[in-house]
DNA sequence: CGCGATTTGTGCACGCCTTCACAAGCGCCT
DNA sequence: AGGCGCTTGTGAAGGCGTGCACAAATCGCG
């Protein structure tokens, strides 16, 4: 039951960092857990076990507690782990005791529709103010939010003590966008531009597109028309004859005979 | 090599059924390469070299290489890919060949501003229909889209051959509304909607979860607010009160206190 | 026509993550 | 008090993904 240290090293050398070294898989995961916890805090559960909770959050029962296990070891053998108790640990970890100040840039459609988004209040964030470039939307009130200028930024950023932005701009103004706000301090970003950013090393980036969560399931889509048909016939399975934007050539796999190696299933 | 079919030489114009069975980290990357491949073509660019490229990527080239080497031999060494005929190739694997037609379930905030998302279309996708089970909302018509009530889910999704489907709806709502999808025919599912989702195994759903993106970034700013933070403050470090909702306990935690990290090897 | 520069494709080793399986610990019941 | 069933925490094994380093392949030039 040693807590998270790494590796097994002396106690009187090893300088430890103040928080365990999750594994970012585990980091990933924590917030689900601690949504189900919540859940389960609210409908009056004291614990739970590693193998309810798992199910709850289809996670591997074994995994979960190795999870869990990296925050110390907070369970009861027997019994289960202490809801509560368990909901604070993972707060703890996550930096959620304190609520997070997030700056919004961008506050067309989607920009908008974060601003309103009630999950992040509900969940340790507070949206402190709302940039934009456009003139003629500053100064508009975007639920209980006034929309500042962009270059008010690091004047903002300051006072409120923000931390991150979430960059919600057409990709093209979404590079300036993420200098200015690293230039002001936030060193931790939520891109939701279609883009690749350049940030120094100690700013976190996340994105989240949109439009490459659907090719993945695209992909998936096309597989499964591909394989499960019985009739092993048509290849990209449209029904109707459609494909009008871009060429529709045929994949021609120009590959080398050079290597008669068929290396059988 | 010979990943899928070995088409090579026989040239049956045989159509390519079997795809090439592509890791999933891969599957990831292709959009994303897809992306940049495409503002390649339109600066005029023919070919491009797997160090440019992922240079412009952000992915080590090794892994692009070995990426694009899944699907199949489309370089030429000493010169590189060439754009157009990668981009064909990729469209290929994800499916993109085809338009795809997507349901659009729940038009609040957020779902608004998906139906609006220019990304989608631009990106091959086509939002067919609206869904809402408000029936104040049904009728109302959204970026030129009609709202439809949900029980009007099969008939829709049949008569556009809807294969994915995005939910945009709380939470509460969404496994009856998977549900509904996956009964009229539905087999990707984006699910925006905080909580967990059952399906059956031949449907796939991937999840965007806004406030645990956030959360992850909190994980890293707590972390990085320990460690290189000399001075003797730590844990929490904003002012201001907060943390109203929870108890604000501070981590009873058996792992040693917060110790001055010294740098590392 | 051959040589050097360039770039692809990949074998290999390493490290992270997942999963199984089980000993250790805890509470309850008799 | 002792045993029994339940659950945690973890060692070990296997799989997947990453990145290095290099042979093979191609082009351009002298």
């Amino acid at each position: 039951m040693s807590q998270h240290r790494p590796t097994g090293a002396s106690d009187s050398a090893g300088p430890v960092p103040a928080l365990p070294d999750l594994p970012e898989a585990t980091v990933a995961r924590l917030p689900v857990y601690l949504r189900a916890l919540h859940s389960l805090a609210e409908a009056g559960n004291d614990t739970i076990s590693s193998e309810a909770l798992s199910t709850a959050v289809r996670v591997n029962s074994a995994k979960l507690r190795k999870d869990l296990s990296h925050l110390g070891s907070y369970g009861t053998r027997g019994v289960g782990y202490d809801v509560v108790l368990l909901i604070e640990q993972i707060e703890y970890v996550l930096g959620l005791t304190q609520r997070r100040a997030v700056a919004l840039v961008g506050v067309g459609n989607l920009g908008q529709a974060l601003a309103d988004y009630a999950g992040f209040a509900n969940r340790g964030f507070r949206i402190a103010a709302l940039f934009d470039a456009d003139r003629r939307l500053v100064g508009r009130e975007i639920s209980g939010l006034l929309v500042r200028h962009i270059d008010d930024l690091p004047q903002t950023v300051a006072e409120e003590s923000i931390t991150i932005g979430v960059i919600a701009t057409p990709a093209p103004a979404a590079q300036a966008v993420v200098d200015q706000l690293v230039s002001a301090g936030v060193t931790s970003i939520l891109n939701f531009a279609p883009c690749v950013l350049s940030v120094p090393d100690n700013v976190d980036v996340r994105k989240v597109d949109l439009a490459i969560e659907l090719q993945i399931l695209s992909f998936h889509e096309h597989r499964k028309a591909s394989a499960p048909a019985a009739s092993g016939e048509e290849l990209t399975t449209t029904p109707g004859g459609l494909a009008a934007t871009t060429t529709p050539r045929l994949p021609t796999d120009r590959r080398r005979p050079t290597e008669p190696k068929a290396v059988g299933p």
